[in-house]
Parts: C-alpha cells; sequence; structure tokens
DNA sequence: ATGGTCGCTGAAATGGTTCTGAAGGCCGGG
DNA sequence: CCCGGCCTTCAGAACCATTTCAGCGACCAT
C-alpha cells in the first residue's frame, strides 16, 4: 500500500476516473464530494496525498487547499476545467503542488504525483537506514542488526519498524500506522499495534518501561527514538 | 537578484519573452540555444534554475536535464510544444520539476517556478516551529522540548499548546480555545482550560504569576508569548 | 466594606489506554 | 499428517489522562 490518498470531486465520472487510477497505483482511496466533507475529513485525519478539484457545489476549493495548508504539507494536486492564468497562479500560490487542466490522462496524473512526492521525500529527510545505540536498520536491504546480531522479522514486525524508521523522531498516530500494516483495520483493532509492538521491542531487546528505541506515546501513538542531535 | 536563470531554447521569440519575464522578477538570465551549449554550461557552473525547452535543434532536451540530475537538484521547469502524455511522463520521471506546455503566460511561468523553488526551501530541512526561551515546540514531530531536555505532554496538553503556537502573540478566547479541544464544552466548561493551562505550565516550568510562556489575558483568554524580534 | 466573579491550586475519583501472558487458528514445509 | 512460525483474539493488571470538586486569594462593582 502506497498510502491514503483523499479525492475531493463532485463529478461522479470524474471521481470513479481517479479512483480507479490511484488504486492500480496501490493507493487507498478516500472520496469526498464537497468542500464541506472534505474539511470535515482533514479536521480528524491527513492522507498522504489529496486530489482537489475546485469547481465544487458548495464553495471554493482553495478554501480547502488553505486550510490544509494552515497545519500541513500534504501534497496537494489541484484538478480544473478553467485554463485561465489567474485561477493557476492562485492556486499555486496558496500552495498547491501541482494545477492539472482537465482534460488529463492517468500517466501524467501519476507522474505529477510521483514529482509531488519526491519533492516531499526530499524535505523530509526520509532515510532508508537508521542506526542508534546499537541498532541497525537497513531498508533498502531488509535487514537488522542489534549489537552486530543479525535479527529475524517477520513480516508485520518488519513493517512496523519500517514505518517507524522512516519517520524517526516523529510521533506516528495509531490510525496512521495502521491504515498501513492493517490496511482495513479500524480504530478499534489499535490492540494489533500494541502486541505487535510488544513483540518487536522483544526482539530488541527493549523493554515498555524504559524503551531505548520504541517510544510510547500514550493515546497518541509511537516513536522511534532518535539522538539529541538528529 | 533572485539568483541566476538558464534558459535553454532555441526560438528566438520565446526566448526573448522568457528573459523578459525572468529579468522583471529580479533574476540574472543567460540563455543556450542549443542542448551542445547548454551542456558546455552546465559543465562548468549550476545556476539556481533552468528553464529547458524540449524541441532543441541538435538534440533531446531530456540528456541535458538527465546530466543535470546526475549532480544537482536545480529545479528544471521543462517548457515543450508537444502535449502528449507519454513526453510529459518522460520529462517528469527524469526529474523534472513541472512540464508546462506552450502556450503559457508570464504568470504561469513564475508561479510554477515558485512552487519549485518552495520545495527547494522545504528540502534544506527547514521546519515549522517556535523557539523562546529555552522552548522549542517541533509540530511536524509532536515534539517538545525544554533547555534541550524533551518533555511530555498527554494529548490535551500537548492540543492547548499547539493552538497557542500556531497563534502565538495572539491571544486567544477561552471560548476559541474550548471549542477546538473539546468540541462538545460550553463556555461554562472554563475550568476545564484552567486545569490544563495550569498542568502545561507545570510542565514548562512555567509560574502563574510570573509566565514566561503562557499568559493571561484576564477576562479574555491566553496566549503565548513571543519574542520582542519574532 | 461586601458579595460576586474570575483565576489558581491541590487532590481525589473516574474512565480509558497500555502492557502482559497466553490460547487458538491458519498456513506452508517437512 | 504433524510441526513451527505467524497472526489474531482475549482477559486481567498496571498505568495514565481526564474530569470533577473544594478551597483560596485577587479584583471589581456595588
Amino acid at each position: 500500500m502506497n498510502g491514503l490518498a483523499l479525492i475531493v470531486e463532485d463529478e461522479p465520472a470524474i471521481r470513479r476516473f481517479l479512483r480507479a487510477t490511484l488504486s492500480a497505483n496501490a493507493y487507498e482511496v478516500l472520496e469526498a464530494g464537497t468542500a464541506h466533507a472534505a474539511r470535515t475529513f482533514l479536521a480528524g485525519e491527513t492522507p498522504d496525498v489529496v486530489i482537489l478539484d475546485l469547481g465544487l457545489p458548495d464553495g471554493d476549493g482553495l478554501d480547502v487547499l488553505k486550510m490544509l495548508r494552515q497545519r500541513s504539507n500534504t501534497p496537494v494536486l489541484v484538478l480544473s476545467a478553467r485554463d485561465a492564468e489567474a485561477a493557476k497562479v492562485a492556486a499555486l500560490d496558496a500552495g498547491a503542488d501541482d494545477y492539472i487542466t482537465k482534460p488529463f490522462g492517468a500517466g501524467e496524473l501519476m507522474a505529477r504525483l510521483r514529482v509531488a512526492l519526491r519533492h516531499r521525500v526530499q524535505a523530509s529527510g526520509e532515510t532508508p537506514r537508521y542506526e542508534h545505540g546499537g541498532l541497525v536498520v537497513d531498508l533498502p536491504h531488509r535487514r537488522v542488526q542489534l549489537h552486530g546480531q543479525e535479527i529475524h522479522l517477520s513480516p508485520k514486525e518488519y513493517a512496523l519498524l519500517e514505518q517507524l524508521v522512516r519517520h524517526a523522531g516523529k510521533v506516528l498516530t495509531h490510525r496512521w500506522l495502521l491504515d498501513r500494516i492493517w490496511p482495513n483495520a479500524s480504530e478499534a483493532d489499535a490492540q494489533y499495534l500494541r502486541v505487535y509492538v510488544r513483540q518487536l521491542r522483544a526482539r530488541l531487546g527493549d523493554s515498555a518501561e524504559t524503551p531505548r528505541f520504541v517510544l510510547t506515546e500514550p493515546g497518541v501513538g509511537y516513536r522511534l527514538a532518535v539522538d539529541p542531535a538528529g
């Protein structure tokens, strides 16, 4: 699963097209047909990418964009039937990552999405490697070592550790982790996480009271310890 | 001066237009009319931004892009008369930051350039944060430090601090804060706020009489102290 | 002065979350 | 077929966050 995409689009035909395109590229897809629905959703959660049509029936899509930008850098691709230059400038300056004029093809959409994500990866400093207190995680080689000793992790254990490593130091919410490791899980399934965090800690020689690696943020989620410098 | 822009374009009319647009936006402009000239120039120097037309007389503009990407992240805006999707995908996946189809206006060009530069600034590790008198609040990571020491906040404590940080210096009314942290609370529940302001102050080593961070505005609300400079 | 409101303090009660240990089901390899 | 990892589910204990309450002093308006 590549992540969670929110589609904000009122025309059903385009919505279907977008859903099909994103699903085919391994995205989990959520849809909103109005600016209001989009705002409601974004108030609670932050998807990994937003596809935003400006021509919504109940309000200016730009407002949705501005609200989102108040607190998040999530990539936003703006779609519009309007080719007017002023509209493009307004959307791009409001924080859109791209402005795509209809009609457009699936290939172009995904290419522009890859560009936006590439920028974000550079920006967030996602590291393919983690090294801290005797623990070494090498994502490209899918290898984990503790004090020089290779240790074995089950697929789910590794998936959990991988997410933590990719965003080392950042607090990852229960919901966010669940979406990525158990794509069909609900908020209530946080117990999965607890069980796997426990197993992961056991394998890493970590204890729950004084964890060196996987830190609990009660009521929020988990995060991986980083050096004070990092 | 905003920086050095390299224009790679063979048609003199468009070249003049690009030069005029970029000059008007305080860029120093260099021009190359062929892929060969562009490569020669890029071998020696790295401009701050490249405007690259793909339809060059002596070769594929994509090669210029790929060569540049070997050693630099300089923003590259690709121009083309070709609207074919395959060409767009190829250019974007080769590392272009945007693909602009002719004809286009000066406003759009500059807006898209601003987007590309914005991404580069983010990539150089700038995170929105609050910093004042030993207190550091890192919102993207949901981390709080006091005098270099990480401190832990409960969800509500953090939510309160987050609102204060997002509107640092501004007075936030009781009602406004309540609505955001206790969505179903009434005006009468201001006691919640008092309790949590107290806890927050305790964690931040702040006292009520001479608060350094969370300031009381009697009868109105609270606000976060900011530097005279900030 | 006096009563009332507002803000701060300290602590107890409540309710929810996290951790633990373990049992049962599924699946693929021997 | 049986075994061993892996995933899922559960119940109870330990822990933490939130809510609630009672009291105090400062300030304001009467």
